[in-house]
DNA sequence: ACCCCAGTTGAGACTGAGTCGCAATCGCAC
DNA sequence: GTGCGATTGCGACTCAGTCTCAACTGGGGT
């Protein structure tokens, strides 16, 4: 399986003299088992439970190379630290976030892309990357915080504040 | 000055019971005095060379209500932390960041608004806060830019590229 | 003006994600 | 098979942000 992405993978290790030990090779097995998103730490588990003996620093170290060899993108998503995802050979996409339930949905709308194009050229600006992350309640998610905010509706009080300014952290960049 | 900032910030902790400590009134007298974008600590610095005394649980507690307020917005912007930035009610706009001087650049594209409202409709999806950031170089960077990228040309050797792996940090969400 | 107490503060310990230095180990070209 | 540069694991470290708690304070009630 992904042979393709393997063959990238051997020949960008050999390009600059770098080894393809069995700690990587056994990361990118994992990674391409089936996960599309998932988080460095989440790997780590994965594969001790797996009898792989592998370190956090290797973790990182790899997911650095799969990174710059362009396999695997690096995300900030949701709170803290990255995310990390496949990427599929000249695909592109941005992402709906659930803040009830985690799910990423990936999304591709051209006509934004073509927009973006426009914008930098209105600053002058040379765009190398970009993120595009809308945050809100998924399809699945929505009768059910529909429901908790009847609940609470007119708890106003101090205390139901002091546990909203915790909740609110979540929300990166208000429109 | 930003006297509709101040009633509103004023009234925000009124209605939750909250007092208006000088701690409080510091921060936000500082924090309007002329900083579009900044980060927590660098507000931590500026107050204590203003011989005011306040700690850093202080300035992030604060940070947690102005957000909460909607008074300032809270982004993920570039490597570690967040950067918080004034918000003009009712206004909106998104983040053109520049990797090599860092400056960050506001821009305003309703189209891409009315097309993010277009695909969230798709997935019946219930948007609550987007961020949308483009990575690149900035207009007055490019020629520097462009200058360096011609040394370093046939620099494909392996010295280089271990460099070159950690440089590479800083790119979200490759496209 | 004074009291009172819930809300607030500062200090510093703590956490979690990620990084670094280094001695031991491993890939792989010869 | 050897040799050596690349790689690994470990644990110590950093950095941003959070938490705890005893001491303090703003401001409504009197």
């Amino acid at each position: 399986m992904s042979s393709r992405e393997q063959a990238i993978f051997r020949k960008y290790l050999e390009r600059r003299g770098l080894k393809l030990t069995s700690e990587r090779q056994a990361l990118f097995d994992e990674l391409f088992a089936r996960h599309e998103h998932f988080e460095a730490d989440e790997l780590l588990v994965r594969l001790r439970t797996k009898h792989k003996k592998i370190s956090r620093a290797t973790i990182y170290r790899t997911l650095d190379l799969l990174v710059d060899s362009g396999i695997v993108g690096r995300v900030r998503i949701g709170e803290s630290g990255y995310r990390y995802e496949r990427l599929r050979a000249g695909e592109h996409h941005d992402h709906l976030i659930c803040n009830e339930c985690g799910r990423v949905i990936e999304f591709f709308e051209p006509a934004i892309e073509s927009l973006q194009d426009e914008v930098c050229e209105k600053y002058g600006f040379l765009a190398i990357s970009h993120s595009h992350q809308l945050r809100g309640i998924c399809k699945r998610c929505r009768p059910r915080a529909a429901r908790r905010q009847n609940e609470a509706s007119h708890a106003e009080d101090a205390a139901e504040a002091a546990a909203s300014r915790r909740r609110l952290r979540s929300v990166p960049s208000p429109r």
